[in-house]
DNA sequence: ACTTTTCTTGTAAGCGCTTACATTTTCGGA
DNA sequence: TCCGAAAATGTAAGCGCTTACAAGAAAAGT
């Protein structure tokens, strides 16, 4: 014998209510005067009930519910970003469902459309590029969107980060003023990120400002491997760099390691920049010298824009967090 | 003037069907001649047709969401095997919720209880300790309920993880095999954890076992920052121990830059282990000895797993996959 | 050709909740 | 004490989908 699962109409008979009161009591308790909701309240507790998820969403036209669809979980770039969204979700009475990506455009919509269909009441993208029939679709379907890692006051879709660009002109610039005029970087795809082409035009406006030769730009896998194998690349030339900046502290962990394998000092005999400062930078020896990120700000920033959103605000203001460059050790002046 | 957003209705009088019909074109289309189901979908792509999801679950009595409360996404000790959980889950149409509980109790129930809410068909818990009411709360609600990063066969709750007790066994006999005698441990706050408690038996009965004396318990909060602290705290005496075995990776690599703030090289003058063989392990210098887990596996397990009980599979078996250690260079052998 | 069986499709009754509107109760003021 | 306004509660109509059952069409026997 089943034991059934308890509903409003239950509640309502034990506690001499109509179901409408009941639900009242859940949702605007204020209209309910103290003494039924007591008594309503009472019933809840001892019947243990608890709602329907999907009545409640069909009726109500909202699940309270938040999606993220982000590149990957498994390193640590995204991880304290979304720990702080989720947190802040959580405190609102929001949930968050998660999908990844694997940085790959086509199944990031999927997830997308996926986590629609789910009816969620507002998404968090990560960058801006994607295909115009995402928005499109998003559009018709009227689900808020915000963007996140990426600012950019002009685009249709708003956004909740930091200026990429600028932040690699500061890393770039400080790059330059320690004397290294031989430099590469380090880079993920770039077609298919933003963020990353932003970096580049920032580092290439510095270089260019400077009279300095444009660094050699090398595209890898985002991952420790994926750094590593092409800093060995760029190292197997006569004509060695004096600075590799990575456009993401994986990438950099990467190329430390290798460095390491290869017996090339860092920063002695060529230093190496990061992007993001999570973690695995401040462990890695010599602790990387790095383009410092509000993960944890952006995160809750973002949540709250998007309750904002999903609550009606059809205009939100786009959030431009600041950036600093956290020197460690990675980066040497050169004489 | 908004478009309204479509629904079975439309399609339906779009492909000049019943509603029933597109129902079933959408969920059993085998039992839909050809002839018709083409005309439905065509008006569904025409349409831009997406069902909506609270009036699916309602009807249909599932959500096709599988929840996950993990103590947290900061650090990358839960990030993999819960990547590998949402890929799992994604490739056979689930989508995951996730909540965090930083590893306290009470905000851990509290998560399962909105997660459970909001109409998860199955729940993935991590580690069996928790107050029994949640269980019987969750029994009530006739919600599944899985446990990884544990196996238990005699709990009441299927696990799907692997031998917390035996895994450090064979690293404890490691340690004592390689010659250390004084030894201490560092771990996160047993009370509420299972895992580190088994981590704890087993250790303890090798030293035992090896007539070794037990190693001093120093407990910390798991962040790197933690693990330095207490690592700190252990060295600050006269009698040092030769080996410290971290029962997580995060406090094994605190303890290591600990070790290397004060000057006290590893693994020369003391070895330190780890438990877990993530991402950090194979960055800090020295690289870790520690316990490699089966992180993606045991994700995609669960997965699985849950899956079939959500669909209504009442008695899954617990899964036990094995680990091994990983040695690198961390640990010593004393002379 | 006609009946029986098997497929397809349609009809309509919910699923459990929210909420506009109707009704009843409460309460202050004359 | 009575009246009207305001507050509290109730009534009932959906929300958009699934699915048991009914009905009609096609296939298969006889």
């Amino acid at each position: 014998m089943v034991r059934q699962i308890p509903k409003l109409e239950d509640v309502a008979a034990k506690a001499g209510v109509s179901t409408a009161t009941v639900s009242r009591c859940l949702n605007q308790p204020e209209k309910v005067v103290a003494d039924t909701r007591e008594r309503v309240m009472k019933a809840v507790t001892e019947l243990g009930y608890s709602p329907n998820f999907g009545a409640r969403a069909l009726a109500s036209r909202q699940t309270r519910t938040i999606a993220a669809v982000i590149p990957t979980m498994e390193n640590a770039i995204f991880a304290q970003g979304l720990q702080a969204f989720q947190e802040e979700l959580s405190k609102e009475g929001f949930t968050l469902l998660v999908a990844t990506s694997g940085y790959d455009l086509g199944a990031e919509e999927s997830q997308i459309r996926s986590l629609v269909a789910r009816g969620a009441d507002g998404l968090l993208l990560i960058g801006h590029d994607r295909e115009p029939g995402v928005y499109e679709f998003l559009r018709t379907q009227g689900v808020p969107v915000l963007v996140a890692w990426a600012y950019d006051p002009k685009a249709q879709t708003p956004s909740v980060g930091f200026d990429n660009e600028q932040a690699m002109v500061d890393m770039a610039r400080l790059v330059v003023q320690n004397g290294h005029r031989k430099t590469a970087v380090l880079t993920v795809d770039a077609a298919i990120d933003d963020r990353a082409r932003h970096r580049i035009v920032g580092l290439k406006k510095v270089f260019k400002e400077a009279g300095v030769k444009e660094p050699e730009i090398l595209e890898c896998t985002l991952s420790i491997t994926g750094g590593a194998n092409s800093f060995a690349k760029l190292m197997d030339t006569e004509d060695r760099p004096s600075a590799v900046m990575c456009l993401n502290d994986v990438i950099a962990v990467g190329a430390i390691m290798q460095a390491r394998e290869m017996g090339i000092s860092v920063p002695e005999q060529v230093s190496i920049t990061g992007f993001a400062d999570i973690e695995l930078a401040k462990v890695i020896d010599p602790a990387l010298t790095t383009v410092h990120l509000p993960h944890s700000e952006m995160g809750r920033q973002a949540a709250k824009t998007l309750i904002d959103m999903a609550r009606g605000n059809q205009s939100p203001e786009s959030i431009c967090l600041p950036t600093f460059i956290q020197e460690r050790g990675s980066l040497k002046r050169l004489n």
